[in-house]
RNA sequence: GGGAGUUUAGCUCAGCUGGUUCAGAGCGCUUGCCUUACAAGCAAGAGGUCACUGGUUCGAGCCCAGUAACUCCCACCA
C-alpha cells in the first residue's frame, strides 16, 4: 500500500468533520449516562474567530472529546451573544453606507434592518469553530436573543421586579456619547492619559476689605465643565480659606455667582485645595451637590456636545470646548497657570470613548444579598477555580459590590417590560405610574386592576445590558427558567467545566452564579477554567490596530486544525498569558507528520502466522503496555488538575519518545523479515489506544490513524463496522497497575543502549560496526537480561557478556555502580581516556563528600527520619564502589 | 492609593507534603548522520549561584522576613 510520506491534514480534516456531522456524534440528548456538560461562553453574533477563541474552544473541545470517551454524555451547547452595543453599532455603520440615518427611521424599521444583518453575517464565527474540529452540539444553536432566551430574560426581569430586587432611578452613570446610552461601572476602562491641570481663578463677589484676596484659585482638569458650576469647595479646617466662609465666587467666563462650601471630602494637598463643583457631570460633585442642595446645570447634550446651557459655546464638542474656553480664560487673564498631569480616564469598553458621568433615569438591579451567596459557593470549593488565584479577584469584587446598572439607551437587545401612563393624583397633578409585565396585555390588565387606568400605555425605550441574558446562558439554554422542571435542564444542570477568560470573571462568570443561586439554587458549572490571554511573541496584546494577530483559519490551512491545536496547548497552562508564535504549530504539524509516519511504518511490516513471537517482542510489548498504564497516570492526575498542556506533554512524549523511538525500533523486524502475528496485532492495539489517548488533543489525525490502522484487521464484517464507526466513541483507555521494576528494568536497558551510542558517537565509530559488551556486575541482579536481545538490536551489539572483572584494551562508561566494556578493534586514546576518569572521579569524590558530611553529622544521623539516613548510607557505599572502580580503570590505562 | 501574582536553561514553563544523583521538560542551540517510517527526521551533546539579602532547619527552588524587577486586578482625589 502507498502512503504518501507528508501528512496532509486539508483534505482529511474536512472529511472527518463532515462524517462526524452526517453520524450526528456530536449530538446529545438526556438518558441513563451521566451527563457532561459545557456551555460555551457566546462570542458576539457580529464577531469573527481570533486567537483568544482558538484558545478557548479548542480547550472545550478536549475536555468534551475526553468526556465522551470516557462514557459520558457529552454536550457542548453552542451559541452567540447579541452583544447590544456592538452590534447597534454595526447597523449603524451599515445604515450610514446606505445612507440611512438611525434618527430617522422608526424602532421597529432598525430592528427589522437589525436582524436582517444578523442573519446575513451573524454567527461567520460558529461556521469558522467547525474548522477547528469544535464538536458542539449544533442542533442546540442558541442566540441569547431567539424566542426562548427573549422571553426567559423578561420573565426574570418581572420576577425579580416583583421581588424587590431591581428598581428605576435617577443616578449618576456612565455615558457613553458615542454609543448614546449608560454603561454599567465594569464597562468602564480607566486609563491612564496625559493631560492638563488648570488653575483658574474665581474672583469674589463683593469683596470687602476683610478679604486677604480678590479672587480664589481653583485647579481642574475639566475647564469646559465650569459651566456647570454651581459651588466651590474648600476643607473647613484649611487655614488659608477661612476667611471665604460664606462668601460667594464668580464662576470664570460664565460670570455666575456661586456660594463656598465646606466640606472634609476636599483633599487640601491637592491641587490648592479648592474644588470646583459640578453636580451634573462629575459622581463626587453630585454627591456634595446633594448634601448641599446645590443647583445641577447639565451643560451636555447627549452626544458630548454643550447644550444651550454651553452659552456661547453650545453645540462645541466637549474637547474643542475645553480648547476654546481655555483660549478666551487666558485672554480674560483668569488662567493662573497650566501643569502637565497624568491621570486615569474613563474609557467606553465598547466605543473606547470617553466616559461622561451623566445624571438620567436608569434601571438598577441590587446586588447585595445575592452577591453573598455567590461568594460562599466559591469561598466553600462548590465552584473551584482554575487557577484558583482568582478566588481574591472574585471575593473583593463580590465585597464591594454595587447595584447594578441594567438600562441601555439602543434597540437592539431585551426591551425592558416596563409601561408608563400618567394617573392623577388627588391635588390634581399628573404623576407617572409604572407597571412591569410580561407583556403589554399583562401590563394592561395590572393597570386597570391595580390603578383601576385602561388608556394608553407606553413602554420603556431602553433593552437591557447584554450581561443580563448571558447571566442566564447557562439556565436558558436548556430552557430552564420558561419550564424549570423540564427534563432537559434537570439533566444536564448543573455544568460541568466553564471556561472562560478572566478579563469576563464580574461581567460574566460572577452573574452566573448568582443567577444560579436564585434561579436554581444550585451553582451553574463546577469548575471555571480561566485561560491566559493570547499574547504575540513580544508579549503584547493581540489586537487589530496592532496587527499582530494571525488568522487563525490560515494557520489552520497551512498547519492543519490538529497542529495549530497541539501549538496553543502546549503554551497554555491555565490562567498563565500564552506568548504565541506560529513557530510553535510546528511543533504540532511535526508531530501529526511523525505519528502518520509510524503509520507508514507498520503498515509496511509483512506479517507472518508461522513465526513465533520471540522473546525480545514478547518483553517490548510487555514493556509498552506497562509504560503507557505509568503514564496514563500521570495523564489522569492532570486532567484532575485541568493542567491540559501536562497532559498532551505526557501524551506527546509517550507516543514520540516510548513508541515511536523505543518501542517500534524494538519490534521493527530486519529489513524485508516479517513480522510475527502476536507482536504485529500487540502494535496495532497499542497504537489505536495511543490514538484514543490523543485524540481529544488532536481530534482529526487520530480518527484517520484509526480508520487506517482497521483496515486489515481481518474479516470483511468487522471492516464495515468500523468504516462506519469512529474514534470519538471509542473508550479511553483507563490507568491500571503497572510492574515498576520491569519499567525500571527497560530504562537500565535503555541507559546502556544510550551508553554505547554515545561511545560510537565520541569515537567516530560508524553505527554499522557491531561491537561487543562486557558488563561488570557485581551482584548479578543489576540488569535483567530478558532486554539483552533489545540491547544487541538497538546498540548493534554483537554480543553482550556479564563478566566479574573489567576488561583489558576497553572503553567503558558507567550506568550507576555498573560498569560497562567495550573492546575497541582501534587504538585507544589513553589520554582522552584518563582526562575522562578523571572528572568522573573529581564529582564522584565531591559527591562522597558531601554525602559524608551529611553523615557525619550527628544531628542529621538522630534528626532525619531512619530512611533518609538508610538513602544516604547507600549513597555513600555506591559512591565508594564507583571511586574504586574509576581508580581500577585509570590503573588499567596506565 | 489598596490587593494579588510572577521571578528556575537562550525561550516557554514543570518542580506535589522541605529529604534518593533534584536541579527537570519541550522548543531552540551544537556535533555527527539522506541508517528504505519520518531531514516536518535519527543519534549524541552543551546550557542554570533556582531574582537578591538574611532567617528557620540536621537538611531549603520549596518554609519565614525583607529588598528589587515585572505583570494583573481594584479604587470617584478634582
Amino acid at each position: 500500500m502507498e502512503i504518501a510520506s507528508k501528512y496532509d491534514p486539508r483534505a482529511v480534516e474536512e472529511r472527518w468533520y463532515q462524517f462526524w456531522l452526517d453520524k450526528k456524534l456530536f449530538h446529545s440528548e438526556p438518558d441513563r449516562r451521566r451527563p457532561y456538560t459545557i456551555v460555551i461562553p457566546p462570542p458576539n453574533v457580529t464577531g469573527v474567530l481570533h486567537m483568544g477563541h482558538m484558545l478557548n474552544n479548542t480547550i472545550q473541545d478536549v475536555l468534551v472529546r475526553r468526556a465522551r470517551m470516557m462514557g459520558k454524555n457529552a454536550c457542548w451547547v453552542p451559541g452567540t451573544d447579541h452583544a447590544s452595543i456592538a452590534t447597534e453599532a454595526k447597523v449603524v455603520n451599515m445604515l450610514k453606507e446606505r445612507g440611512i440615518d438611525k434618527r430617522d427611521i422608526s424602532r421597529d424599521e432598525f430592528l427589522k434592518y437589525a436582524w436582517e444583518w444578523k442573519e446575513e453575517y451573524g454567527g461567520i464565527i460558529l461556521k469558522q469553530l467547525r474548522k477547528l474540529g469544535a464538536s458542539c452540539d449544533w442542533d442546540r444553536t442558541a442566540f441569547t436573543m431567539d424566542d426562548i432566551r427573549y422571553e426567559s430574560v423578561i420573565r426574570v426581569f418581572v420576577d425579580l421586579y416583583n421581588k424587590g430586587l431591581i428598581y428605576r432611578g435617577v443616578r449618576m452613570v456612565n455615558w457613553d456619547p458615542q454609543a448614546l446610552t449608560a454603561v454599567s461601572d465594569e464597562e468602564v476602562n480607566y486609563k491612564e492619559s496625559h493631560s492638563k491641570l488648570f488653575y483658574l481663578r474665581y474672583y469674589i463677589d463683593n469683596p470687602d476689605s476683610s478679604d486677604k484676596s480678590k479672587y480664589i484659585v481653583v485647579a481642574t482638569t475639566r475647564p469646559e465643565t465650569i459651566l456647570g458650576d454651581t459651588a466651590v469647595c474648600v476643607h473647613p479646617e484649611d487655614e488659608r480659606y477661612q476667611w471665604l466662609k460664606g462668601k460667594r465666587v464668580i464662576v470664570p467666563s460664565v460670570g455666575r455667582s456661586v456660594p463656598i462650601i465646606m466640606d472634609e471630602y476636599v483633599d487640601r494637598e491637592f491641587g490648592t485645595g479648592a474644588l470646583k463643583i459640578t453636580p451634573a457631570h462629575d459622581v463626587n460633585d453630585y454627591n456634595l451637590g446633594m448634601k448641599y442642595n446645590l443647583e445641577t446645570i447639565n451643560i451636555f447634550n447627549d452626544n458630548g456636545t454643550l447644550n444651550e446651557n454651553g452659552g456661547k459655546y453650545a453645540g462645541q464638542d466637549r474637547f474643542v470646548c475645553r480648547k476654546a474656553i481655555m483660549k478666551d480664560l487666558e485672554e480674560a487673564g483668569l488662567v493662573e497657570k497650566v501643569e502637565d498631569y497624568v491621570n486615569k480616564v474613563g474609557h467606553s469598553e465598547r466605543t473606547d470613548a470617553v466616559i461622561e458621568p451623566k445624571l438620567s433615569a436608569q434601571w438598577f438591579m441590587k446586588m447585595t444579598d445575592i452577591a453573598k451567596k455567590a461568594l460562599e459557593v466559591v469561598e466553600d470549593d462548590t465552584i473551584q477555580f482554575h487557577p484558583d488565584k482568582f478566588k481574591n479577584t472574585y471575593r473583593h469584587w463580590l465585597e464591594n459590590i454595587k447595584d447594578w446598572c441594567i438600562s441601555r439607551q439602543l434597540w437592539w437587545g431585551h426591551r425592558i417590560p416596563a409601561w408608563y401612563f400618567e394617573q392623577k393624583t388627588e391635588n390634581g397633578d399628573h404623576r407617572t405610574e409604572t407597571v412591569v409585565a410580561l407583556n403589554e396585555e399583562e401590563a394592561r390588565k395590572i393597570a386597570a386592576e391595580k390603578y383601576g387606568y385602561t388608556g394608553e400605555l407606553r413602554q420603556d425605550e431602553d433593552v437591557l445590558d447584554t450581561w443580563f441574558s448571558s447571566w442566564l446562558w447557562p439556565i436558558s439554554l436548556f430552557d430552564g427558567i420558561r419550564n424549570p422542571d423540564n427534563e432537559e435542564i434537570k439533566y444536564y444542570y448543573p455544568t460541568d467545566d466553564l471556561i472562560t477568560a478572566p478579563d469576563i470573571i464580574f461581567f460574566w462568570v460572577a452573574r452566573m452564579i448568582m443567577a444560579g443561586e436564585e434561579y436554581r439554587g444550585e451553582v451553574p458549572f463546577k469548575h471555571v477554567y480561566f485561560t491566559g490571554i493570547v499574547r504575540d511573541e513580544k508579549g503584547r496584546k493581540m489586537s487589530k490596530q496592532l496587527g499582530n494577530s494571525p488568522d487563525p483559519l490560515a494557520l489552520i490551512n497551512e498547519y492543519g486544525a490538529d497542529g495549530v491545536r497541539m501549538g496553543m496547548l502546549l503554551t497554555a497552562p491555565a490562567g498563565n498569558d500564552l506568548p504565541f508564535d506560529t513557530k510553535i504549530c510546528e511543533q504540532g504539524r511535526n508531530f501529526a507528520n511523525k505519528i502518520w509516519n509510524a503509520l507508514r511504518l507498520v503498515k509496511g511490516w509483512a506479517v507472518s502466522d508461522e513465526l513465533n513471537q520471540s522473546d525480545e517482542n514478547a518483553v517490548s510489548v510487555e514493556w509498552m503496555e506497562q509504560r503507557m498504564a505509568c503514564v496514563l497516570a500521570d495523564i489522569e492526575r492532570d486532567f484532575d488538575q485541568y493542567r491540559l498542556s501536562e497532559a498532551l506533554m505526557n501524551t506527546y512524549k509517550l507516543i514520540w519518545d516510548d513508541f515511536c523511538s523505543w518501542f517500534l525500533e524494538m519490534v521493527k523486524p530486519a529489513y524485508g523479515s516479517p513480522i510475527d502475528r502476536e507482536t504485529y496485532n500487540a502494535t496495532i492495539s497499542i497504537f489505536e489506544r495511543l490514538m484514543y489517548m490523543l485524540h481529544p488533543f488532536m481530534p482529526f489525525i487520530t480518527e484517520e490513524i484509526w480508520h487506517l490502522l482497521q483496515d486489515d484487521h481481518g474479516e470483511e464484517s468487522r471492516a464495515k463496522l468500523i468504516a462506519e464507526s469512529s474514534i470519538m466513541i471509542q473508550h479511553m483507555p483507563a490507568s491500571v497497575f503497572f510492574d515498576q521494576r520491569l519499567l525500571d528494568d527497560c530504562t537500565r536497558a535503555r541507559e546502556v543502549i544510550a551508553g554505547v551510542r554515545n561511545l560510537r558517537s565520541s569515537k567516530g565509530l560508524s553505527p554499522k560496526e557491531e561491537l561487543e559488551l562486557f558488563i561488570v556486575c557485581s551482584d548479578g541482579s543489576a540488569m535483567n537480561t530478558r532486554f539483552d536481545g533489545i540491547i544487541r538490536k538497538l546498540a548493534n551489539v554483537k554480543q553482550i557478556s556479564y563478566v566479574d572483572k573489567k576488561i583489558d584494551g576497553a572503553v567503558s562508561f558507567m550506568i550507576g555502580t555498573m560498569e560497562c566494556f567495550v573492546p575497541m578493534s582501534q587504538n585507544i586514546d589513553v589520554e582522552a581516556e584518563m582526562k575522562k576518569l578523571e572528572e568522573e572521579l573529581k564529582y564522584a569524590e565531591g559527591f562522597l563528600a558531601s554525602v559524608m558530611k551529611k553523615l557525619g553529622n550527628e544531628k542529621f544521623v538522630n534528626g532525619a527520619p531512619e530512611k533518609v539516613v538508610a538513602v544516604e548510607r547507600q549513597k555513600k557505599a555506591d559512591a565508594e564502589q564507583k571511586i574504586a572502580a574509576i581508580k581500577a580503570q585509570m590503573e588499567g590505562l596506565k
